[in-house]
DNA sequence: TGACAATATGACCACCCGGTCATATAATAA
DNA sequence: TTATTATATGACCGGGTGGTCATATTGTCA
């Protein structure tokens, strides 16, 4: 954690500190960000800095957390009854709120995904040893759920499923960077969702052609 | 491209160099990766390395496109008559195969990793621009394929089953992974099978429960 | 042998890195 | 005022970086 001293700073320069720290996390990784940058960047000096944090490390934890949190509070704000949604509109609603929470806090998503690459051992250790990590069990509860309510086949590999959910994730992610890039998530929502639902139709229906059955939406039920 | 000097090197000695390249880009990044310890593990001198080599940059994009080659390769040999192959087994080739290759030449697919990870467009572009990447190309043409001898339901959105497809290929990637570690590999070919299998039914017969039909599996055709 | 070109080599360059520390300044309490 | 504590600051450290270059060595023809 950062020493005392940073959090006695007035909040403004702290706070710039904090986005220029962001800025530099967000488009290097560990061993290429650099401390001299942010320093520059956050007008303040080399020997400051050093009085706000103990080291490099101290830093980034900091920061990896604070997009962290904010993810998670994003989240539980989004998923209030999430319980009572079927599966399908849980995922539904789980894609959509990525995509909403990477339009909205485009600093925030960048960090993720620098972390996601991440190939510093002690860094990565690091960040997940603070940031409890309970966004990776989401999807292994909704599929219990979903498997006791019989809204899924029970003879679905749970394990597959869930990496199938984790993978979608980032290609419905990959879909929108591909589509309009990184320039300011500027996407109609309409068109997330379509691709959303898109996505959705050949989970729970399948890619399969069926004969001699009704159409591939009325598969439903 | 390498200078003349290097091609002119005895064969040990230029693949000591190629492997100590691939070694180091492996495990760190454009930016991060290091020449000297790449002179010191091959056991060259500095000067000389500037003789083989115009700059970082010019090893970076040979060893990567050397990695390409190779996959493009291994593919192309796996994949005589795939025409004549449904979509389902089409999938289920390409799964297996990735993780074979991932298993026959670790290194190579640990480079793949590193470049899908790197940061630094200049790099990123320049091999790109070297290497052809039709591989990117391979499921576009499968689904088109596939629709035209009616395998796939016409209603199924191309692109969407597109990118489900790639980042399907990094989840069994990733579940390998997940499952034996890097440690060399060792899984047992049953137990990809079985999971490349459970992926597949999901996306042909999609996770919904079918009620007053035939079980799961009787779903096709 | 001698002459010329190709190759080998490591000291060296300017620059950047994360981190330290002695000192200067400001704030606080007596 | 003075004494004490908290903060600000930038020169400096050892070490690593990609890249250069003068010089030494080797190979190749005549």
């Amino acid at each position: 954690m950062p020493k005392e001293t940073f959090f006695n700073l007035p909040s403004d320069k702290r706070n710039l500190i904090i986005s220029a720290a962001m800025e530099e996390f967000s488009k290097a990784n560990y061993n290429s960000a650099s401390i001299n940058r942010i320093c520059k960047r956050s007008n303040i000096p080399k020997g400051s800095f050093y009085q706000y944090f103990e080291d490099k490390m101290d830093l980034y934890v900091y920061i990896m957390n604070l997009a962290i949190q904010e993810k998670i509070m994003f989240f539980s704000a989004a998923i209030t009854d999430f319980q009572s949604l079927t599966l399908s509109e849980q995922i539904r609603l789980l894609f959509s709120k990525g995509v909403e929470f990477a339009k909205k806090h485009p600093q925030y998503a960048a960090l993720g995904e620098q972390f996601s690459k991440e190939n510093d051992e002690a860094a990565r250790s690091a960040v997940i040893k603070e940031g409890n990590r309970q966004s990776e069990a989401l999807f292994e509860q909704m599929i219990k759920n979903a498997k006791e309510k019989g809204e899924i086949d029970s003879r679905v590999d749970d394990l597959a499923l869930n990496l199938l959910l984790q993978s979608l994730n980032s290609a419905v992610n990959k879909f929108m960077s591909e589509k309009y890039g990184n320039a300011g998530y500027e996407f109609v929502k309409e068109d997330v969702n379509n691709f959303v639902d898109s996505i959705l139709s050949i989970i729970f229906n399948g890619i399969q052609r069926k004969v001699g059955q009704g159409g591939y939406h009325e598969q439903k039920n």
